[in-house]
DNA sequence: TTTACATATTGCAATATTACGATTAATAAA
DNA sequence: TTTATTAATCGTAATATTGCAATATGTAAA
């Protein structure tokens, strides 16, 4: 019924769903490449660079904002946005574990 | 408009968003789970042990399928699923890369 | 062949997501 | 204060996703 079932699974489960989920859309994925390579922070340049309108832009940044991902801090009329490294390595290290489950135990039986 | 402009994005952010996206559901996750902890190849043993109806396991067995992260092949009644080793290992691969964009030289500017 | 079993497919309802125009809010400059 | 600029929010349309009952399909056993 387009609900997910959320408690039939760990939390851990759930979790790696909401991060992946986070990622799983190809303008989240070029915010935050784009977040990566400016070093410094941008803002509406990201409307600009990737060519959606200003409000679509406005809700993935403010999904990533929500997960954690991203942070922003306001710079007079604008708004800096950089990524939140704590929270982006402790993904990293949750995604990197489950991606990283063992292949070599597993015998080829298909 | 409920559709996702794949075209103004690279081949590339499209297939790890693609990649994310199939991770971006507990069940899919679950699923995944079990058949890399079962080391054998698993069944609909999937729908008594995470607890959701055939025909739904049976649909993100199908989605899993058609990205190519699994196999799964007939035996008898049974249809026997496993990872797909290669496909898996570059799907880790890209992802690896996105997760790995380097944090270091960034300036905290928020 | 009939029966039983395992899985896929179909159809549908409920909900979520994506995208954008219009508007609002907040700050900076004139 | 007025105006311009930037970004968030609201409202809404189009589409996608999730989940399951009912049914179909395909194989094995009786």
């Amino acid at each position: 019924m387009g609900v997910t079932k959320t408690n039939i699974f760990t939390k851990q489960q759930n979790e790696i769903a909401l991060f992946a989920k986070a990622i799983g859309h190809p303008a989240r994925v070029s915010i935050l490449q784009h977040i990566f390579k400016a070093n410094a922070c941008i803002c509406g340049d990201l409307v600009t660079e990737i060519g959606l309108a200003q409000p679509t832009i406005s809700q993935h940044l403010k999904e990533l904002k929500q997960l954690g991902l991203i942070k922003g801090t306001i710079e007079g009329t604008r708004i800096c946005y950089c990524i939140h490294k704590e929270n982006w390595a402790a993904m990293k290290t949750m995604m990197t574990e489950f991606l990283n489950q063992d292949l070599s135990q597993n015998q080829d039986c298909c």
